[in-house]
RNA sequence: GCCCGGGUGGCGGAAUUGGCAGACGCGGGGGACUCAAAAUCCUCUGCCCUCACGGGCGUGCGGGUUCGAUUCCCGCCCCGGGCACCA
């Protein structure tokens, strides 16, 4: 390791480097063996009387670091620091910010102790470890191979761990103390977990393609990529004052062009592949050319001309193979938003048809556009899911997008021809009445008669004018037109009419259905609006009043049988497999599973997203740039603003059609040098976050997207049924259908090809809660500065006036932002590193409360006193052996501390803590706590509040950061008392505690229980009728 | 409407999952030290009755299982989130 900075002693008069002895000191330890205490990683830290290594101790070992990035602060003095109006406000009970800032400076400062953990103290001692920590390359974790390799030998028997945030969008507001919340979780955890052995990488980067940097670059004229790297600046800056133990050389940033350039290479492999439904897995196009080449039939609507592919020519065989790719240009209604001029997702359009980003509306058109089939992958994706160890929340709404329904696809005849519908309830066959299409359904002009044409055309013109928004808020009244033709029931020949009716939806299913009123909802509102037969052929219980609703709850079917087949007496399921049987052998249907997922809409017309590695020809077809042209740099634009518009019917332009030198280009992609065009819609901002945690892993990497060891290393399968994947992903619960779903897609194409070994890419995610806090409106209904508002008796004031409360998010509109860099300058980032993680379990929200905050300030302050004295700086720690009760605590609390920091439940690990610190201030109130003790409270402590951690186990004598100490393990022996006190019961209410051994069995309890005075007397002259006595629990007496 | 979460003091939350409800912290009350303050420390703080000793009631509500329920079962209520004419 490469020494420290320069150290400073406290009075400034000498620097030494960090733990180099001053000349009457004992020296340090100097090997890495004698400073840890045993040996990390394998070897424990053993806490407790008699263990080998002993601190170090001497009065003069005054070492404090500071900033070699700030010289400027070198000299300061504690009284000078006193006068810059930072210090002595946070330790006076009852304070309040405002009060606090009236009085900056404190009268006479030179009588405050030199040596007290203040706010000043605090950043100084956190500006030094960060920088320490950046200089020594502290959290810098080796890979197994490249260019990140060194060091990877030492550490090559330790299990790895992937710790990974959800990486943020670099957004210009900053932070406010509600976004890192994970951020310190996943901190806390990784610096647990190189404590207790483990290889960790762990690091941030960010998110930066996108709307919001776009639209301000544009409301600003400034150069998007300019607003993205400011952005990023501050942000590092905030995130770095934290004191987040990141990796910083892995960092990344999605529109960095040495990323994207990978990016636009996962996006030809993508385009490079189709899915073999009979292998199940995407495949290399090259091997399709070769199948088709031996004979294999196109997948349907795929060959226009119909021509077998030994006569088809090169541009119509490169339209076949296109067909089948899993990115492909299609012809297809999608969301048009003319607002934000870019077409949109359907997982970016809100249930009441607007835009995500900017509430704008959003219109169905049909627009031709770049697909993903995600579709292929909806079994996996499903099934997968069993797979991952995630919350049942997100899987359950993951399952809902896919949406899989499995029936029967079932064919009526109609004089138009067959009409196919999917039902999931092919058992309720024989109680179809009637059927209905869908106004866009192909069919509908066919099955029109004469005299319904004008009715039909009016209404399916109708259906057509509106927007989904429309459709949506017009209710659930069901509105239809009949066709004029009648189809027939393939199981009992009846003739039924067919309508056309708009809730019946053109993109699910096949468009049609089969009604069957009598047990289904929607089909008995339509039957009795339209006056339609509604038979039942379920039996439902004698209470359901089959006029008011339709039964669609389970049943005996009834009324169900033909010739050959009869479903009379079964149950629903059993009848479903016997009609889909018989429909199978018939010919007239099958069995068939459907999905409510789309293919995904992937480009837009925008200009801040990675630009399509696709050209196009002379015959119009898409074809890839050779890999050689990565990275398609975006290219420089003066207005690269999108073209929007409130007019439904206006057309995208991407803002890259505009440059028409960029936009042609000549090539040689096989046919001799031509002229192409370039494909100038960009890639959705989900892109980058697809596969990012993969970079992450090889960064520099010029050859691959990752390299497959160190892929394999860190994500790959721990076990033959593992998924494989990062060990623990936190982020928001937001990105439950997007993100989530769109990188798991990605990650297994790139499984399919080889690329990757991991299934999955996240095997466990944890979601944060969301930090809200209190805003306050005025009598006009106005948000007022939150920060101003003060309490009077129960009443909330603002400049004297009474506000009203809310409760809500954090952030700018509801004026209640509390930024970290106001909490760091106030206690410093241990203290809100703390407080955040004090609040509860991580996966739940929480109140911010900014006067609760000092809480944890003055656990700090008490950690600090009971190791170092707050007038000279030395250690006030002793060589004693601690008493039992304070090691029968500390082994407890190493238990309980241990058991929080595994369940991600910080919170008990802090209470812990506390009461060991409280317990030693109580118990050692002079000084003289031992330095053991004091060595595994200052670890225990290290995961969460890491720069005064590492300050005081310098100051307790040790050379080395304590990153990869062991953390303090425990003795089972040491957790059982000797004696314990137990309750004892009279008829289920506690009446007395006795103290008895505490392996005491059921006998010796009993007669310990008898022998109490109080419960002597409740037994007085009563009859006991039963003992119950639980060794180390309790004693319960039922008397009569 | 359907699907997921979740309801514990004034507030945030503990409780090894069937065995002392309320750890730890904030807020609040009282006190020590001090000329006074700051800092620090001690102490009380679920609700109700009682001068007190003590007693009663308490984990959203109502039932049930059990010697014993915050925990398990049944039925409701409320809050948060997701989906929503998906056949």
């Amino acid at each position: 390791m490469p020494s420290g900075p320069p150290v400073r002693r406290r009075d400034g008069t000498a620097a030494h480097p960090a733990g180099t002895a001053t000349p009457d000191a004992t020296p340090p330890p100097t090997t890495l063996s004698e400073a840890v205490c045993g040996g990390h990683p394998t070897g424990r830290h053993q806490i407790g009387p008699g263990r080998g290594c002993r601190g170090w101790s001497a009065p003069t070992q005054v070492l404090l670091l500071v900033s070699a990035a700030t010289p400027g602060t070198l000299n300061d003095s504690a009284a000078e620091r006193r006068h810059q109006g930072g210090s002595g406000f946070g330790g006076r009970r009852g304070d309040r910010y405002r009060e606090a800032m009236a009085e900056a400076t404190t009268p006479n400062a030179d009588d405050l102790p030199q040596h007290r953990y203040d706010a000043a103290l605090a950043q100084e001692i956190e500006s030094g470890w960060q920088a320490r920590w950046e200089a020594d390359g502290t959290f810098h974790t080796p890979n197994p191979v490249g260019d990140l390799s060194e060091g990877f030998e030492a550490v090559a028997d330790r299990p790895k761990q992937y710790v990974l945030d959800m990486f943020p969008y670099p957004s210009g507001a900053g932070l406010h103390v509600g976004h890192p919340l994970g951020y310190i979780g996943t901190d806390v955890f990784a610096r647990y977990l190189r404590m207790t052995g483990h290889n960790v990488v762990h690091t941030m980067g960010y998110d930066a393609f996108g709307l919001p940097a776009e639209q301000h670059a544009i409301a600003t004229n400034t150069h998007p990529r300019k607003r993205t790297e400011d952005n990023i600046a501050n942000m590092e800056r905030q995130l770095r004052r934290l004191g987040l133990g990141y990796d910083r050389r892995r960092s990344v940033s999605t529109t960095d062009e040495a990323f994207y350039r990978w990016t636009q290479w996962i996006f030809l492999q993508i385009f490079g592949s189709w899915y073999d439904t009979d292998l199940g897995r995407a495949r290399p196009v090259a091997e399709l050319e070769a199948e088709l080449e031996a004979g294999r039939i196109p997948a349907e609507g795929t060959n226009p001309t119909g021509k077998p592919w030994a006569e088809l020519d090169a541009s119509e065989r490169r339209h076949v193979v296109n067909g089948h790719r899993l990115a492909y240009l299609a012809e297809v209604p999608v969301n048009w938003c003319p607002g934000l001029g870019t077409v949109l997702a359907n997982e970016e359009v809100t249930a009441d048809g607007r835009s995500e980003r900017g509430n704008f509306p959003v219109y169905r058109r049909p627009m031709k556009q770049w697909m993903l089939r995600i579709t292929a992958y909806a079994d996996r994706l499903l099934e997968d899911l069993e797979l991952l160890d995630w919350t049942e929340a997100i899987k359950s709404q993951q399952r809902n997008w896919i949406g899989r329904s499995t029936g029967a696809d079932v064919t009526f005849s109609t004089d138009a021809g067959p009409l196919t519908v999917f039902t999931t309830r092919p058992d309720t066959l024989f109680g179809a009445t009637y059927m209905v299409v869908a106004p866009e359904h192909p069919l509908v002009g066919a099955l029109t008669t004469d005299d319904q044409r004008d009715a039909v055309q009016e209404y399916v013109s109708a259906a057509a004018r509106r927007s989904d928004v429309d459709r949506q808020t017009e209710g659930k009244e069901k509105t239809g037109v009949f066709t004029g033709s009648l189809a027939t029931n393939p199981v009992n020949g009846e003739s039924i009419p067919v309508y056309v009716a708009d809730y019946v939806l053109m993109g699910y299913g096949t468009g049609a259905i089969m009604a069957v009123p009598a047990h289904d909802q929607r089909d008995f509102e339509f039957a009795q609006a339209f006056d339609l037969r509604i038979v039942p052929v379920i039996a439902a219980p004698d209470e359901h009043d089959p006029l008011v609703q339709a039964w669609t709850g389970d049943g005996v079917a009834i009324n169900s049988a033909n010739d050959e087949v009869s479903l009379d007496g079964r149950s629903v399921a059993e009848a479903k497999a016997t009609i889909i049987e018989w429909l199978e052998g018939k010919g007239l249907g099958t069995g068939k599973v459907q999905y409510k997922l789309r293919d995904w809409l992937f480009s837009r017309q925008r200009y801040w997203g990675e630009p399509f590695p696709i050209v196009f020809g002379a015959d119009g077809e898409p074809q890839a740039l050779p890999e050689s042209e990565l990275p398609l740099v975006l290219p420089p634009m003066e207005d690269f603003s999108p073209k929007t518009s409130d007019d439904e019917d206006s057309e995208p332009e991407p803002p890259l059609g505009r440059i028409t030198e960029w936009t042609t280009v000549d090539l040689d992609l096989g046919d001799g040098v031509q002229s192409y065009r370039r494909e100038t819609n960009t890639m959705p901002n989900w892109a980058g976050s697809c596969w990012y945690e993969l970079r992450y892993l090889d960064p520099t990497n010029t050859e691959a997207l990752v390299d497959p060891e160190n892929e394999r290393y860190w994500m790959g399968p721990q076990s033959p049924d593992d998924c494989g994947g990062v060990d623990l992903y936190v982020g928001g619960v937001e990105h439950a259908v997007l993100h989530l779903l769109y990188a798991r897609f990605w990650h297994k194409v790139l499984f399919d090809l080889g690329h990757v070994s991991s299934k999955e890419p996240f095997r466990r995610l944890f979601n944060q809660g969301m930090i809200q806090a209190f805003a306050y409106t005025d009598d006009r209904g106005f948000y007022v500065p939150a920060d101003e508002v003060v309490e009077v008796d129960g009443a909330y004031l603002f400049e004297g006036q009474p506000v009203t409360r809310e409760y809500g998010k954090m952030g700018k509109s509801l004026k209640n932002a509390v930024a970290p860099d106001e909490m760091c300058e106030r206690y410093g980032a241990d203290t809100l590193r703390l407080y955040e993680m004090f609040g509860g379990p991580l996966d739940q929200g929480r109140p911010w409360d900014t006067t609760a905050v000092v809480g944890m300030y003055w656990l700090l302050q008490r950690v600090w006193r009971v190791i170092v004295d707050e007038g000279d700086g030395p250690p006030r720690v002793s060589d004693d052996h601690p008493d039992d009760d304070t090691t029968r605590l500390l082994h407890r609390t190493v238990a309980a501390v241990r058991d929080g920091m595994e369940t991600l439940r910080f919170n008990t690990s802090i209470a812990r803590i506390t009461e060991l610190t409280n317990h030693l201030t109580a118990t050692y109130p002079d000084g003289g706590v031992p330095q053991s003790v004091a060595e595994d409270l200052v670890l225990l402590l290290a995961p969460l509040a890491p720069h005064i951690a590492e300050e005081l186990w310098a100051r307790l004598g040790h050379e080395a950061s304590l990153t990869y100490q062991g953390y303090p393990t425990f003795e089972e022996d040491w957790l059982v008392d000797a004696s314990v006190e137990l309750p004892v019961s009279v008829n289920g209410k506690v009446r007395s505690r006795i103290v008895v051994a505490a392996d005491a069995d059921a006998d010796a309890l009993e007669a310990a229980a008898r022998a109490d005075d109080k419960v002597a007397a409740l037994l007085d002259g009563a009859t006991v009728r039963k003992v119950i006595a639980v060794p180390g629990k309790m004693v319960n007496f039922v008397v009569a």
